[in-house]
This record gives structure tokens, sequence and C-alpha cells, in this order.
DNA sequence: CAGCCCCTGTAAGGCAGACGTAAGGTTCGC
DNA sequence: GCGAACCTTACGTCTGCCTTACAGGGGCTG
């Protein structure tokens, strides 16, 4: 799950970013609306957490610009409590929801999670390839009656791979999905990654397989549907 | 893809050049906007990368003199972030997107991506011929019901066959389409390579097929249209 | 707070597929 | 029938991926 975080109060930003990160969120964090509008651009977001009052663009204006590329990806605005009339206009401008400032960082995982959660949301979907079924809510896998232990990277590209099954994921789609900007592995964290996931998945005797194409990418074998 | 990349720092200029050859680009690198005047005349890119703030000649006026000539090439413009009203000319010359400089390469590419996704770009189309369809978005072949197992090179050339349907193509033209002009291969290369497109496709039953013109070059078959 | 374990990225070696080169065979045009 | 262009096969290299080992870090537990 990647989250886009805009807030310009650094300290602020810092804090919170290291909380959503620690509870499995990858997080790009930004501080200006410019760097907003071009970050949202350029990767795929689960979801967007948007403070209002930046210093250069209105706030209100970097979720109209982005919804109007992107129409599906949530947001999530943080507003002082007294700032109630740009709370609505937020809204009506097509937010997901909101949460006062000062707010606790349990409050806003919660939040986050309520979105993704929502119908057409990244959570709350059961997944299927083979014999495998990853419960998105939960972040569970079985592989037929089995229990899988999967780590959070295991996870999370697992997840992947079964939203875009039997689609080919270049290295860097991968890369951009899994990781940060301000946490670029090497090729190699990747490949390492796959190996460690298709290895788990073959002690399950998993139906389904990861396949490789040389110099293009992975893939995730679907034969059913 | 062929990408041409004008960038006057050889240093970044080997970095990214690499990250997007890896990414499945061919790339031609010049450090000059004479240069990058002269390739872009001389080849058809599907898009280019223009560093602004070139020694010789304003990166602009590269961008204006080359849209005169060919008004389709999107144009990727790389600026330092102070560089604003630059950033603005850009556009207004006909640029089609930016980066700020330092980008990360993964940004770029997306954003490559992005332009050559856009209506009338490279890719996002679906080709067809017979029963074989290309989804260059995906990257992906169907011969019939059957996906088609292809490496980089045969991809290429079936992606430059197929959108060239029923024309025919010398192998020069070939040549100048899936090689950069710092890595000519021999004539022969390109017959091995058609040889082995053709094989995969016959192998797979393809009612399209790839004909040899003696002494003047190849085309694909059309019979529909 | 120390110790331990698990997670995860990095580095290095090996393997294999992809691709260009070369050499010989085949076909076409003259 | 000769030569040129192209096809076909074999081979070597080179890059990309796999695999294993290692080390740092974070969290959990005693």
């Amino acid at each position: 799950m990647r989250l886009l975080y805009v807030e310009d109060n650094e300290r602020l930003a810092q804090n919170t970013s290291a909380s959503l990160k620690s509870n499995g969120f990858t997080v790009d964090c930004v501080h200006t609306g410019e760097d907003a509008l071009h970050a949202a651009q350029s990767f795929d977001y689960d979801a967007i957490i948007l403070d209002l009052g930046l210093p250069d663009v209105e706030g209100i204006s970097v979720l109209k610009s982005v919804k109007e590329a992107k129409p599906d990806v949530p947001f999530i605005i943080c507003t002082a409590r007294d700032a109630l009339e740009d709370r609505i206009a937020g809204l009506d401008a097509g937010s997901d929801d909101y949460v006062v400032k000062p707010f606790h960082v349990t409050e806003l995982i919660a939040r986050v999670r309520a979105v993704l959660r929502r119908p057409g949301g990244a959570l709350g979907v059961m997944l299927g390839a083979g014999n495998i079924t990853l419960n998105t809510a939960e972040r569970t896998v079985m592989v037929g009656d089995q229990p899988a232990r999967l780590s959070r990277r295991e996870l999370d590209l697992l997840d992947l791979f079964m939203r875009r099954k039997g689609r080919i994921l270049s290295k860097d789609v991968i890369e951009n999905a899994l990781y940060g900007f301000d946490e670029p592995p090497t090729p190699n964290a990747i490949e390492v990654a796959t190996h460690r996931l298709r290895k788990k998945l073959q002690d399950l005797n998993a139906t389904a397989a990861i396949h490789t194409l040389r110099g293009i990418g992975y893939f995730l074998e679907d034969h059913d549907t």
C-alpha cells in the first residue's frame, strides 16, 4: 500500500510518515502543492493524505487537479478544527474523508484503512490465483488449506502480483509499487524478494507460480478465469 | 521504442540512459544542442528528453526547431527547480511534460511512458494482423487465444511490422528503428531476428506472416482491412 | 537493557537465455 | 549457371536473473 502524504510542517510530516511506515504502508512525503501534483502524476497511490494550508498552491486546488486526472484515488484531508468551511469544501471537491488537526496518528491510520476498505478500494477484497487465497483486509494468505507465513514485503509483492494476475510487471513497476521514492533499492532487491516469495509458495505446493520474462519482467500465471 | 536523450552532463547521461535501456528503450544520447538537432532530423524518435541549460544552443530553441519539422514528437524537459520561468516557457513552446532536476529515474520513465500513452502516442494501442494481437501498453502478444512468448527484440520487431502493416520496410529502416546509433549491427542480425520471430509465429499458427522482397525489404501481410 | 530472531537489502558467483556473428546452404534473378 | 541476397544453423559471448551468504536493524522477550 503506497500513500502520498502532503504536509508542509516538516516535523509533523516526519513523525506521521514514520508511524505510517511502521504500520506497513509505503509513504512518499512531500511538502509543497507542486511536488504533490508532480508525485501524484508520476506514481499510482492507493490513497493521498493532504494537509490544507499549504504554502504555495491552495490545497483544494491540488485535490481538484489530481481528481481530474485520477478520479479514483481516495483523499484524506487534514485540517484545523476552526477551518470548517474548508473541510466542507474539501468534501465537496471529492475528498473521501478528513481528520481534524491535531490528530492522533492512530486515527489517521484508521481512516486510511477505512477508505481503502471501501468498495472499489484496495483493501477488503479477496484475491485468488490457483490454490492461493489472499485476504487483503486481514492480510493473510492461504495456500490450499494451509496458512502461509509471509513477511511484509513478500505479502506486498504477492498482493501486487495477484491484483495484476496474468499481467506482466516490469521491475520498475514493482519498485514503484513497493518502495517510496526516498528508498530506492538495487534491482537485485526485487529479485531476492521474488525469490523468497517463490520459495515459500513452492514449499506450500502452490498451484500458481511467478514466471520470469527475461529483460521484461515477471507475471503470475493465471490458468483460471 | 527509440528515445533521444539530450544531456550535457556526461555522467548523468550515462547513468540515466543505462536505466532507460534496461527498461526496454533504445536510447541515443547526445551532449550538445547541435547534435540533438542533427539526430532529431536524421531519425524518427518516439520521444525526446531534453535537458535545459545546454552549453551551445539554448535548449528551448532546440525544442522549437525540432517541433517545427516534426510537430508530433513528444518532448520531456529536464530543468532545475529554480528555473521555473524556463519551465513555463518550455511548456508554451510545445513541451509535453517536464521533470525537475534532480529527478528519480523511475519518475522520468513514468513520464516517458505517460506521454507515449497519450492519444496519438506510441503506447496504449492495440495492434492486430490476422490472428495476431499486440497490446502495446503491456507489451504482450496473442496469437489466436494463445499467448506468445517473445523476447525483447522479437517484440520490438513485431511491433514495428504491425505498426506499418502491409508496408515495406527496408533493412536500414528496421535498423534505425531497433538499434541506437552506438550499436550498429551487421545486416545479418536483422535477418536472424526476423527468422526467429517468423519461427515463433509459425509455431503458433499465426495467420499473418512476414514476407521477403528480395533486395528491397520485408513486409507483414495484411489481408484484413 | 541485553540478547535473540526475523526481516530485508547488499554483494558475489554461477547459470542460462538472448542475441549478434559467422559460415554454409538455398533461392531468386539475370 | 552464376552471383547476390537471404535463410538457416551453430557457436560464443554477454547480460540479466537466480541463488546463496552475509550484515545491519527493529522488535520482541526475558
